[in-house]
DNA sequence: AGCGCATATGCGCATTACCGCATATATATT
DNA sequence: AATATATATGCGGTAATGCGCATATGCGCT
């Protein structure tokens, strides 16, 4: 439960969730240049989503494909959708 | 948003919640007599859950209560549910 | 004013967490 | 084997965070 929500806790880990919470697989090239953050700091952020069991990834010829878990347990995908819906809230009140 | 999402991340903080989601007042020594926690920390963790928004406190003779911020938004207080609705299944689980 | 209880805060210490840089590893292509 | 692309990791620096201890502040009572 600390891995977990220390995890969701840092901002560009959000912003990684956001993109991943579509369900789809994401590499850590596309992610790095969407967040606009460097290749080594991407990466772990990666790994800290994957050792709080948030993400799943596997490898694909040279790319590391990152999803959303499918096994997340229910409590703790609740807390994950609740935090980017508030975020995503935010965002049309700051609009 | 991070003010609020760091606040709820600590354990000591969180064990604090579970104690003021019942909607009534508690007073410093009440949290730490029953988190085990010095008057100083305690002090400073409701002060953080304060910044965030996700308490109120008020002035009683030589007590502040605190109590859940009745206006806290719709969207933040869903993330604290699903926070403390997580961590008492998981409670289950263990026992 | 003086005392006692409850709470807040200044300060220094230790731990943790994020960061960039360089480098190592894995895979594919030629 | 050599090269290119993608990802992971060791390392050092720095900032943030939690903690204990001492002390200050607020409030009520005598």
């Amino acid at each position: 439960m600390q891995d977990f929500l220390t995890a969701i806790a840092d901002p560009v880990r959000r912003a990684a969730l956001h993109i991943l919470w579509d369900d789809t697989e994401h590499c850590v090239c596309e992610l790095m240049a969407k967040l606009d953050k460097t290749q080594s700091r991407m990466s772990r952020h990666m790994k800290a989503l994957k050792l709080a069991g948030i993400v799943v990834d596997r490898r694909d010829a040279q790319w590391v494909r990152y999803r959303r878990n499918p096994a997340l347990p229910a409590e703790l995908s609740a807390i994950v959708d609740a935090v980017l819906n508030a975020e995503q809230s935010n965002e049309r009140n700051v609009a």
